[in-house]
DNA sequence: GAAACGATTATCT
DNA sequence: GATAATCGTTTCA
């Protein structure tokens, strides 16, 4: 709990999908959505770097289409997809405009607003608040409508926090992709018990 | 615990 | 018509 919370400039998004993903570690998700503050430490990451990369939603194969173009908006926007019919993920668009990269937040530590994210999942143990990609947006009531939002404001922004000591950074293939998955893209804190699943 | 499985729908072929 | 960056329940052990 902290009094207030200082979003990270955009700049920060300006940089390749592996090096955000890694340093987003350790710093704040902050939801201001449905009128009330929810913050989670962010703990693990996934990177979907290019359009090299045969597992994103802009690979090459694909290209530019009505689904990935927020992938292609500016650094520090959001990317929210929809995942077998009934699942919403966010993702924070990085490296530079034009080029489909962007980070999948896979995990959180609950921080702040514990009684209403426990509200929002109900009868789940504390665990399993936010442990996963689904799960945090809707413990944090992240609406599809924040589609291309600018995560440097409120409702919604990525907040400095406390990097994770290189002894606790943990790396690993990404959770779930059938495609490409011989690239260790995925970053998380070994420390934290809502890490979505242990390598 | 771990593993299997069904839900449910936008998107692309 | 197939597929998908998941979750929650069920069914075992």
């Amino acid at each position: 709990m902290r009094a207030s919370y200082r979003p990270l400039p955009q700049s920060f998004f300006e940089r390749a999908a592996e090096t955000v993903a890694r340093e987003l570690l350790g710093h704040y998700l902050v939801s201001d959505c449905r009128g009330s503050r929810c913050v989670g430490r962010i703990v693990e990451t996934e990177a979907y770097p290019g359009p090299h990369d045969p597992a994103s939603h802009a690979a090459a194969s694909i290209g530019h289409t009505a689904r990935n173009d927020p992938m292609f908006g500016p650094p520090g926007t959001a990317y929210i997809h929809l995942n077998f019919g009934v699942h919403w993920c966010l993702n924070v668009v990085v490296r530079q405009e034009g080029y489909p990269a962007a980070v999948l937040i896979r995990a959180l530590e609950p921080v702040e607003g514990l009684d209403t994210i426990r509200r929002r999942r109900q009868g789940r143990s504390d665990r399993e608040l936010t442990s996963g990609p689904a799960k945090l947006t809707q413990a944090l009531a992240i609406p599809p409508s924040l589609q291309r939002h600018r995560l440097t404001e409120p409702p919604l922004f990525v907040a400095a926090g406390e990097p994770v000591p290189a002894r606790a950074l943990a790396r690993s293939t990404r959770v779930g992709v059938t495609k490409g998955n011989e690239r260790r893209w995925r970053f998380y804190d070994r420390r934290s018990a809502w890490v979505s699943r242990r390598s």
